[in-house]
DNA sequence: GTGTTCACG
DNA sequence: ACGTACGTGAACACG
């Protein structure tokens, strides 16, 4: 077997990596799409070709001039987007820490490197594999030589492979021939010019019937076509030109150093502190067993033999400052409990198995009374640590959180290797798909270790986050509000909210008659059955089988969204029909199905709040969402009737009255502004009647629904385009409005502009009470991008502060209903709004707390207004 | 799994 | 010229 040798055009390479891996960024806002998209690529190669050395080429950018007339071409290129160019020192770094070799040679491009010590190898009779994202190299290729070109599409990587017979194949000329087929057709992104009017069809056939540039000059007059007879004879010093500049040099004066190129050994700790700096954490998986990295299990957990052991544990443990601790339960069964803590100086873990819910709420709670306990996920392991609040609690997952809302997944995992720098079994590999009662049978020393590895990283990681809030000034947020509200969360989904089932289906079954009768008419006029849901099928049907016009508008075909569509329903009947079918079959199945099979044996819905999801701070609700009961339709709304309070109780619906443009307007300063909400009325028709200069009751309706899309737009970062097209007006006009709003109040405007500028500064957005979003976006070369993230940046300061607020609103409300032994439960949030499930005899105390607390929530340069509503059913409290 | 659509604030 | 309003979650179709 011959030795193999990997060289990589590590810029080709790259760039292909930038383009075809969704931006990516780590917690400093460093971009690291590229590097990872390199990683998956060079991590692939290694697996397929096992090589013996490998190395990556980059081009130095002081480059010697191949020709004179080089320089005039050169100058087109395109300069790298600012995200890449980072990202550049970031690929040389890792390589580095990876013991990989570098080959950089001024003067030298990275094609002629590749040329060059390609050859060489050969001749010594290795194989050869050159990487790149372009097909120069394919003059390269012969059968000891293979030319690979990695595509990414979609997260995967597949490799295209050119031996010279695969050339000659797919291009129909030889490797060299290649060189003369592209100095004929040229390639802008190489700045080979080429020969005017020649393509790729032309010059292949050119190629094909002449072999050679040489020979094609030859037999220039017998070309029949005669713009491109011309277009040769005139070109023929572009020609030779191009071949130049399209050949790539074989005999460079440089020469591989096979020591330094050695394959292997790649998976050092340096390059395993740089990949967490990355936050590469899918690679992080690939050090797990090299000796050269600390790995976890990092604690030997101890199996408690019976209670009696567990209990002297946490006798002890809870004579320490903090301990850590991990419940082993899934979907509100409990099997188990893992504690860590710090005795004698060293750190233990111990985990019982156990379901027995008394005994352990019982220790627990006798823990908590004595001790600090930090863990994972609070929240639905209060079920077995009765605690009255959270000032001794402390939840990683919460913390890291407000570190980075903008991850989507907070594991121990990945907390672990983020804040400890270190691996511990994951989850996945201890379950895998089990389930954990199926776990905690088949793999009992598996769950013990993953279990108690919890339980420390939670301990370990609490410190380390403390700190870290502290340093981001988020540290009493995360005290006063977000691990308050854990416990609240808790509760709300604990108490639910009772749901007529027989009403929700009769609500259900009245619908199906008209979604019938729609169906048949929407074939009929169709001229045949087809999917209605199917926006591919309605497409084709709308605007090629009936020929209405209305234009292409998505990737996969035509749009049918609803706004396109309403357009079209005044000339069309079956529009108006699809349109109704489409809002009947929504009800039906997202609701009244939907929300039927969440009813338990209670009677009652338990929602789940999830306070780690959203960029902004607000909290979201899922299985089945209680935050999105449709509201704005007559129909629609009726569901609400089939949510009702318990016998004896009411529904208390208290909502804050504009509570992000109140926010504007303190956060803003503007005078006017704060003077418009003292006025107390409608704040769209003032807003119309200042920016319109018309006296506040001779304002129109189109002028108040203008000034409140103008409202909207400015809590959402305004454009003109986005007003335009919510108003259906021109970009000229929507851009009129938006001048004349901030030359109204014009501090919202500098307002707007300093959010921007300090977001742009500091890479993130900050509410009033400190809550940061990290916005990448902002550095981006990519105009949509960075327009996405001007808007962001306006955006989430506002409604960030307004979902702080409600949060603390909530705080202070379930508080206040516990410490005066209310009955009465805070059930439900909707952003602004909340929802008591109120004892009637309690009604007036309620109505006083939630108006008391959710004004003095925040305390503004204007004021918090709230619109309350007692009912019977959540429709009539609304 | 991804894209489209649509419900809410 | 680019091609968007901010933040979510669920159902459905389709590859």
């Amino acid at each position: 077997m011959s030795e193999k040798l990997v060289l990589i055009d590590g810029h080709s390479i790259l760039n292909r990596a930038f383009y075809g891996v969704p931006d990516l960024s780590n917690a400093q806002g460093l971009h690291t799409n590229a590097v990872y998209g390199f990683l998956n690529i060079l991590f692939k190669l290694l697996e397929e070709e096992q090589p013996d050395y490998l190395a990556v080429a980059f081009d130095v950018h002081a480059p010697t001039f191949r020709h004179e007339l080089y320089d005039a071409y050169k100058g087109t290129r395109k300069p790298m987007p600012e995200e890449l160019r980072q990202q550049v020192p970031v690929m040389k770094e890792v390589l580095r820490a990876m013991g990989v070799a570098i080959l950089e040679q001024a003067g030298l491009e990275a094609d002629d490197i590749l040329g060059t010590l390609a050859k060489k190898a050969e001749s010594r009779g290795m194989e050869v594999s050159l990487v790149s994202g372009d097909r120069d190299l394919l003059q390269i290729a012969d059968d000891r030589i293979k030319i690979r070109i990695p595509k990414t599409k979609g997260g995967k990587t597949e490799i295209e492979d050119y031996y010279a017979a695969d050339v000659e194949r797919v291009y129909q000329v030889t490797p060299l021939q290649f060189i003369e087929l592209k100095a004929l057709m040229g390639d802008t992104a190489d700045n080979i010019p080429g020969v005017p009017k020649v393509g790729e069809k032309t010059a292949t056939a050119l190629m094909t019937e002449y072999g050679s540039l040489e020979n094609i000059y030859a037999h220039v007059e017998e070309i029949s076509k005669k713009s491109i007879r011309e277009s040769l004879k005139e070109n023929r010093k572009l020609a030779d030109l191009s071949k130049v500049l399209a050949t790539i040099r074989t005999d460079c004066d440089i020469s591989l150093d096979y020591e330094a190129a050695r394959a292997g050994g790649y998976y050092t700790p340096e390059a395993y502190e740089i990949f967490k700096r990355l936050e590469f954490k899918n690679y992080l998986s690939r050090f797990s067993g090299q000796e050269a990295v600390k790995s976890g299990p990092f604690v030997r957990g101890e199996r408690a033999e019976d209670w009696e052991d567990f209990w002297a544990f946490l006798q002890k443990a809870g004579r320490t400052e903090e301990v850590g601790l991990l419940l082993a339960q899934e979907k509100g069964r409990l099997y188990g409990a893992a504690l860590c803590a710090k005795l004698d100086g060293e750190l233990r873990a111990v985990f019982v198995e156990t379901r027995d819910r008394d005994r352990v709420a019982g220790a627990l709670g006798e823990l908590a009374d004595k001790t600090r306990i930090a863990s994972f996920d609070l929240k639905p392991q209060y079920a077995w640590l009765p605690v009255e609040n959270t000032d001794r609690c402390f939840d990683v997952l919460i913390a890291s959180y407000l570190l980075n809302p903008l991850k989507n997944d907070y594991d121990l995992e990945a907390i672990a290797a983020e804040h400890l720098g270190e691996m511990i079994p994951g989850r996945a590999e201890t379950f895998g798909k089990m389930s954990l009662e199926e776990a905690m049978q088949k793999e009992p020393d598996k769950c013990l270790a993953y279990y108690c590895n919890g339980a420390c990283v939670a301990k370990r990681s609490a410190e380390v986050l403390r700190e870290k809030l502290a340093e981001t000034g988020m540290d009493r947020l995360m005290r006063q509000v977000e691990m308050p509200l854990t416990l609240v969360l808790y509760d709300m989904e604990r108490e639910g909210v009772q749901v007529r089932r027989e009403e929700l289906k009769a609500y259900g079954d009245a619908l199906i008659a008209r979604i019938e009768e729609l169906e048949r008419s929407i074939h009929e006029q169709a001229g045949g059955p087809f999917n209605i849901n199917s926006p591919k099928q309605l497409g084709e049907i709308l605007f090629e089988r009936k020929g209405i016009a209305g234009g292409k508008k998505t990737k996969t075909g035509y749009s049918t969204a609803a706004d396109v569509l309403e357009k079209l329903a005044e000339e069309h009947p079956i529009v108006r029909d699809i349109l109704e079918y489409r809002g009947l079959t929504k009800l039906k199945s997202t609701y009244a199905d939907g929300l039927a099979a969440y009813i338990g044996e209670d009677e009652r819905i338990h929602t789940s709040f999830h306070q780690t999801i959203t960029a902004t701070g607000r909290i979201s609700s899922t299985e089945p969402n209680l935050q999105n009961i449709p509201m704005r339709m007559e129909l629609g709304r009726r569901i609400r009737k089939v949510f009702v309070p318990r016998e004896g109780f009411v529904f208390m619906d208290a909502d804050y009255s504009q509570i992000e443009l109140r926010v504007l307007a303190h956060m803003s300063e503007d005078e006017r502004l704060i003077e418009a909400y003292h006025m107390d009325q409608d704040i769209h028709r003032i807003t119309a009647s200042q920016v319109f200069h018309t006296p506040f009751d001779q304002v129109t309706p189109l002028q108040r629904r203008n000034a409140k899309a103008v409202n909207f737009g400015i809590v959402y970062g305004i454009s003109s385009f986005g007003l335009s097209q919510d108003l259906s007006i021109s970009r000229k006009e929507a851009a009129a409005y938006i001048e004349q709003y901030f030359a109204t109040y014009p501090k919202v405007k500098e307002f707007l502009d300093r959010l921007v500028s300090e977001a742009r500064e500091k890479g993130y957005a900050v509410t009033l009470f400190g809550r940061r979003r990290p916005i990448p976006e902002l550095s981006s070369s990519n105009f949509m991008q960075r327009s996405f993230g001007e808007r962001v940046a306006m955006n989430s300061p506002i409604q960030g502060t307004a979902a702080d607020i409600i949060k603390i609103a909530m705080v202070r409300v379930w508080r206040a209903l516990k410490e005066q032994h209310l009955r009465s439960r805070l059930i439900l949030q909707v952003h602004d709004e909340l929802v008591i499930e109120t004892l009637k005899s309690e009604e007036e105390t309620v109505r006083r707390i939630l108006e008391e607390n959710m004004k003095a929530a925040a305390d503004l340069a204007v004021t918090l207004e709230v619109d309350l509503h007692v009912g019977d059913n959540w429709y009539e409290a609304k």
